[in-house]
DNA sequence: TCTGGGGTCCTAGGACCC
DNA sequence: TCTGGGGTCCTAGGACCC
């Protein structure tokens, strides 16, 4: 089977530039959460050397000096334009896994490769027409090469954003042995020091070793790796979603929190927003983990992390009992005297929330009926109006709490038309798991 | 002054059982 | 002094990814 990565160039700041067609030619960064750090540049500013992951106190000035237009993240937005493009996708593609909020994996029977490269490109004009946005697509028979393929394809502009991993085996061999194994898919710090040791240092290397032997001092993991780069698939395109293990809410505060109430407040709401999650996902979970952090950057400082450990019997999807479980729960987790740099909740021991079991005599249903409805009709009023139109009172009004968002970009009505022209329901495309990231 | 927010998978080691 | 041998399940923490 040939498989293929799409994977959006420069994402969150190429939706920008869609937003906004002014920015033609502008470098554009955008911030993470809380406006910290530098999670894209456009081409432009990445010439400008403006680094990933930077604290952007460090690179403000740079930015000043050189016209960058800086946005703070909107992942509603973000979240729209990679519908569209993972639509597009899936309508050429025999299957897809939706791997993250900008890439996906595709599955095609066998061609020729001629007519790869074909399909590639016309790909990527397809997406490019319907939604602005450029992807790269690296061809290959398993998900570890074509992850190797895409980042070549960006590498060199003579592919024009489409690389077919070389089907001949000299030729082949020949280019993964110019390509450090630390550069592979699934191989940090830790995992490229073990290899180096072991003397595997191009992926040739460790496309020839046996196996087995990888496994005695990388295990699994790098005997699949192994695998993956001979050619092996280990990863199947998986179209299914996988139903997920844990929902974490967590947000960084606009300024450190000291006050009990403002800490309780953040909490409630992060247990909100994770309860719609899972009842998004028809999810309940029978852990929660309250937890809050102290600032790790000053070094000045005492740090500390508090954290509340509540077991939910029965499980729930109720985000008022969550909330009101994690008021309680402050007595034994709130510590004075610290200066609270973030807060979050972690929900844990999911499961389905349809009910299996029949209902004891005397027990009653395991969520009260209106609780129940409290929820669906909160949950629809949010989708209908935005979300927090209305949310809990323990979650706090004045909210002195909220991250930073200085810079957002602001949706003009032509946006919100696109919006509703968004196709619904029996879209081929299932989502798996998406992460927002970077 | 200012430094993000999600996830998954694997492994080692302890608890516990027979 | 010497003091089984497996197996399973759970959890914490590491590694990695986007």
């Amino acid at each position: 089977m040939l498989r293929a990565l799409a994977d959006c160039n420069n994402f969150f700041a190429s939706c920008e530039r869609a937003l906004n067609p002014a920015l033609q030619g502008v470098p554009i960064v955008v911030l993470s959460n809380n406006d910290g750090c530098v999670v894209a540049r456009s081409a432009e500013a990445k010439a400008l050397g403006i680094p990933m992951g930077a604290p952007f106190f460090q690179v403000r000035r740079l930015c000043e000096t050189h016209g960058v237009h800086v946005a703070s993240s909107n992942f509603e937005v973000y979240g729209d334009f990679s519908n569209r493009v993972m639509e597009t996708l899936a309508e050429h593609a025999r299957d897809i896994e939706v791997y993250s909020i900008d890439e996906a994996f595709m599955g095609f029977p066998d061609l020729t490769d001629e007519q790869a490269l074909a399909l590639g490109h016309s790909i990527r004009n397809d997406v490019l027409a319907r939604t602005g946005i450029t992807v790269s697509i690296g061809l290959a028979p398993t998900q570890v090469l074509c992850k190797l393929a895409n980042e070549l394809s960006k590498k060199d502009p003579k592919t024009s954003g489409v690389y077919l991993m070389p089907t001949d085996r000299t030729k082949r061999r020949e280019l993964l042995s110019t390509i450090p194994v630390d550069s592979l898919w699934g191989v940090g710090k830790g995992t490229a020091s073990r290899l180096r040791a072991y003397g595997v240092v191009t992926v040739a290397d460790l496309a020839e070793i046996e196996p087995e032997r990888i496994r005695s001092f990388a295990g699994v993991v790098g005997e699949r790796l192994a695998l993956e780069v001979r050619g092996v698939a280990c990863h199947g395109i998986v179209e299914e979603s996988s139903p997920r293990q844990s929902i974490l809410s967590s947000r960084s505060f606009g300024s450190p929190v000291t006050d009990r109430g403002d800490l309780t407040e953040a909490l409630a709401h992060h247990a909100f927003r994770a309860s719609e999650k899972l009842r998004q996902d028809g999810l309940v979970a029978g852990t929660i983990v309250a937890f809050a952090r102290t600032n790790r950057h000053r070094e000045d400082q005492e740090q500390r992390n508090a954290e509340a450990v509540i077991h939910l019997d029965p499980p729930t999807h109720d985000g008022r009992r969550m909330a009101a479980a994690i008021t309680q729960a402050m007595d034994a987790m709130w510590i004075p005297g610290f200066q609270w740099k973030r807060a979050g909740v972690y929900l844990a021991d999911l499961s389905s929330s349809v009910v299996t079991q029949p209902v004891l005599p005397g027990l009653g249903p395991a969520e009260p009926v209106q609780r129940r409805k409290l929820m669906e009709v909160m949950d629809a009023l949010n989708a209908e109006l935005g979300k927090d139109a209305v949310r809990l009172a323990s979650t706090g009004l004045e909210r002195t709490w909220k991250p930073k968002a200085e810079r957002l970009t602001k949706l003009t009505n032509k946006d919100a038309t696109a919006d509703e022209a968004k196709p619904e329901g029996d879209s081929r495309v299932k989502r798996t798991r998406i992460r927002f990231h970077e």
